[in-house]
DNA sequence: CATTCCATGATTGTATCCAATCCGTGGGCT
DNA sequence: AGCCCACGGATTGGATACAATCATGGAATG
């Protein structure tokens, strides 16, 4: 069978997919009744998924007036990924020393999914590909608290991060960074991993600045 | 006519304090019928008010299983800790060069507060009027995510801080560590604000670890 | 005696209904 | 015309009712 999983915890995925599909749009309000119908749930469970996003930052809430989708100005951009800067400094200081031979072996294995999918050309598996990767390393930290907020300061920009992937010169680029990226692991130098992954967020970056100065 | 509040609001307050008192105690099952009743509501804007807490990490959530609080591990709480160094670092960082003089003022008047608070001997008080001031300084720094961060780590913790500001030496050696600290930030001495904060977190960590290991 | 199974009560999950609030609109007044 | 207020539709806030799930304990079985 398989898994039992509650009506909010469907409903809490299907949003953060709508959100950065952006078929759900920043600035936007969430009309409760309408979605809940189209999501085949009651008004409910959504509140409670809608609660989480907020807590997230993902939307916005105002008493009597309902939830928004969020819509970030600059000044909030610059603190998202100032706040990623330091919560991923942290997380790879604590935990490139402690990765395994395994975890490296297991990163490797994920960069090949990675270039798989690049190949295909399919936006959503290599965007899904190239969070585990990053991922897989925060979570060597075993800080699950930490790397929770990093995942969260992630989710935040979703919504702007668009068709990034979807030019074979981005493609081409990312490939090569994570290759700097797993070289620096293996060798577990800590500092050129950091600085890879601020190069990383550089790209980032960029890609939704512009989506929101468009905006 | 006072503040026209929601009453998922008031119930997030009231769970607030009664995890901070203690009158919920950590590891403790949340039965959503008999709270609800005691609250004065229906289960449904408690349910909210426990999502938000479940986002904050204030209690955890088991899915047909319901809301227990927050019993943090000797690991939690070490990383609560190290999160909590980076954020605030960060904060002081980039809000200690921006004080006004009157943001200076402003945190000499909440000193005021807090020692006349620490004479009457109230530790709810104390408390409240002493996270006041902290907070004052990290939000120089108009980093207003960041500043939330931060708060939710000290949130983490409440349920164990107990009544570390009741010993009137320990009130004393708070005064002390705040004048120190008013004096680096009137020189807009950022070394010696984030050296003087780790300080205060030392002092913390070993109230909140003491609390953990009792139970 | 240990183990599995099921019945039952306790608790959570969700749908539905009604009340409270907000917001736009239009009529009346100056 | 411009302003104010009352009203009505749209939307959210919360209470209640019921369905789904889980945990407990005891009976049946080996």
């Amino acid at each position: 069978m398989s898994e039992s999983i509650t009506a909010q915890e469907g409903v809490l995925r299907e949003l953060r997919l709508q959100i950065a599909s952006g078929k759900l749009k920043p600035g936007q309000q969430v009309i409760q009744d309408s979605l809940a119908a189209s999501l085949g749930v009651s008004r409910v469970p959504l509140r409670e998924a809608l609660k989480v996003l907020e807590g997230e930052g993902q939307v916005t809430y105002h008493p009597h007036r309902g939830y928004f989708v969020a819509d970030l100005s600059v000044a909030d951009l610059v603190e998202v990924y100032r706040i990623r800067s330091i919560l991923e400094d942290e997380a790879l200081r604590v935990g490139v020393p402690l990765l395994t031979d395994d975890d490296i072996e297991y990163l490797e294995d994920i960069l090949v999914d990675v270039e798989a999918a690049a190949k295909t050309g399919n936006v959503t598996a290599v965007t899904a590909a190239n969070r585990r990767f990053h991922f897989a390393i925060f979570e060597a930290s075993n800080m699950p608290r930490l790397v929770r907020m990093i995942r969260n300061q992630w989710d935040a920009t979703d919504a702007y991060r668009g068709v990034y992937f979807a030019t074979s010169a981005n493609l081409t680029h990312m490939n090569t960074e994570h290759r700097h990226m797993i070289s620096a692991l293996i060798a577990r130098d800590v500092e050129t991993a950091i600085a890879q992954q601020a190069a990383h967020r550089e790209n980032s970056v960029n890609v939704v600045s512009q989506a929101i100065n468009k905006s």
